[in-house]
DNA sequence: TTGTATGCGTTATCAC
DNA sequence: GTGATAACGCATACAA
């Protein structure tokens, strides 16, 4: 192994003590200007970098937050164009922070299961936790999170009383405006395809599908409310069905957007054509929604900028925890209008 | 802060010297059978776990790896389909190992830096180090990578002497393959729409493109090669260029499957169809060649196998180092026969 | 302003 | 088989 410089080498160098040292290293001002030089002089010469090993010993603190990205079982692709947006808008946060991002992934499934994140808490020592989840965090899940009594902050989910700190997007209202500017172009009749369904976000949408509706004293058929799973073939199966349907739904509300492009195939398969006959919209405003012909409308999630906020409050958390205060925000969307409605 | 529990607390409740209990917890055999259910009565009853920071401190190991995960900047949507299958597949070998994965998402330009990773590295204390990229890391680079004397492997990119550990996969051969298949199509005049061609990916696509026409005899038209960037646009525009040329190329060789997406809808908007007048070729097989249409002839690269092959490799220098020889891996890619060709 | 000394929670090296 | 005790590298209370 290669010898490393220490303070106690620093110190013999500079002719001083290494409280004086660490002194130096830490910007402690009792310390007089010459001396300072000196000691930084060394420092330099001998190109010292403190061991952040040995000073967590003693601080208590490590500078690291532990990132926990919570995952469907098994990956599908829309699982990383979720995340990797969020993870980019902590990374940057992070950048000339010195702050360490340890990450755990795992499924929902061992996520929730009793113990997994109390163990993977014993084995670690961080100073704050970030979830990313697109599932409600159970009870006994969060009551683990909280036992650490070290900051956590969930990112796009929470506990089923909503007491946790957390930054989320506006789901409902995002899918209420989908709907509002349908009924603009003069649709009545509207079908949903659903993803996943044991999803935080896909509740959600379909909460804001029902209530729209419902506002808007549209009728809400539950046979046109068809639910699946993520996948373009889901989309395409779950749109047949609803062309079999009567009434006919003329606006298909897609959970996203791969859910509407498979529903865009069914309708081209059937003879008739996207929006002249049937509007469709998608959901996350994926690289698919640009991609497929006709270009969806779809919705836009703040997901970089989730990610941002969340890690700032965090970091905020752990530098001021006297002035803080545990966030519960809810960001709003935007509807990116294109070629399909 | 809440009061943790330490081997001297557990030491009290046994009856036994702290490195009694130590022995018991790093399962030492030279431990009377009685005394170690007594101390392993006492952990459990304390719910002791090892602060793993004052293990690091005297062991010298941290039981962490670094993740540099190298990107474009600004980000492209391809850059995050590109590196979420990887880390999955390093996740994927660590879950269970107990082992810490931290990560640094940086810009190209800022892991080229002199200093940089020194930098980065002087912060944090790991055992080994994985550095995910798509271009070729320079040798002031590496050597900074070499300094900590701690194991270091390259994915999905190498040193300028292709001296490092790594692990690759064949973009040349892919690209060859898709040659020789577009050439059993009947296909004779070829035309190629490069992404970013600072990218050690696109210079071997490119090389394997050359280099199947030039074996198979067939004419190399400088300017039926376009440079362009990585997204739909840039197919676009430059699939126009390759329809103003002469002579005309009737088979499309995409740098990845958004530009061949773009040289498609060039194509069609032309008057032309795909595969009937055109055949296009992309690379990745992302999501987008599935969601196309027609759907894309691609290529599938070994991602999430090299990912936890690169991780496990990692591994078995931090476990048994004498036995170790430093990996130089390229994988095979899977070609994807679609609708496209 | 500076130095001495103590402790952070472990593991490892001795003795016994 | 077990127990003292010395490191590990650093920060800090206390003395000077």
């Amino acid at each position: 192994m290669v010898k490393v410089t220490t303070l106690k080498d620093v110190a013999k160098l500079a002719g001083v003590s290494v409280a004086t040292v660490s002194r130096v290293v830490n910007g402690h001002k009792a310390v007089a200007d010459e001396t300072r030089a000196r000691v930084e002089d060394a420092v330099r010469k001998l190109n010292y970098n403190p061991n952040s090993i040995a000073r967590s010993l003693v601080t208590g603190r490590t500078d690291a937050i532990l990132l926990y990205i919570v995952q469907e079982d098994p990956i599908v692709p829309t699982t990383w164009s979720y995340e990797l947006p969020i993870i980019q808008g902590i990374s940057d946060f992070l950048r000339g922070k010195s702050w360490e991002l340890q990450i755990i992934m795992c499924s929902n499934r061992e996520f929730q299961e009793p113990g997994f994140v109390n163990d993977k808490l014993d084995r670690r020592n961080v100073d704050g936790i970030l979830v990313i989840s697109a599932w409600t965090v159970e009870r006994h899940v969060v009551s683990e999170l909280k036992k650490r009594q070290i900051p956590y902050i969930l990112v796009g989910c929470n506990d089923p009383d909503g007491k946790s700190p957390s930054f989320e997007y506006d789901n409902a209202a995002a899918t209420k405006a989908l709907v509002k500017h349908l009924r603009g172009l003069g649709h009545t009749t509207f079908g949903l395809i659903g993803g996943a369904n044991d999803q935080l976000h896909m509740q959600d949408r379909l909460r804001g599908f029902e209530e729209a509706l419902e506002s808007s004293g549209l009728p809400l058929w539950n046979r046109l409310i068809k639910q699946g799973n993520w996948a373009v073939e889901s989309g395409y199966s779950c749109m047949k069905e609803l062309l079999s349907e009567s009434p006919q739904p003329t606006a298909i509300v897609c959970g996203n957007d791969h859910i509407a492009v498979g529903a865009m195939q069914a309708i081209r398969e059937s003879g008739a054509e996207v929006p002249r006959d049937y509007a469709v919209v998608g959901f996350d405003d994926t690289i698919v929604a640009q991609v497929a012909t006709p270009k969806l409308t779809t919705v836009r999630a703040p997901l970089q900028e989730m990610g941002t906020m969340a890690v700032k409050a965090l970091h905020r958390a752990l530098t001021k925890p006297e002035s803080w205060t545990p966030p519960k925000v809810v960001l709003p969307c935007e509807i990116v209008l294109r070629e399909s409605t």
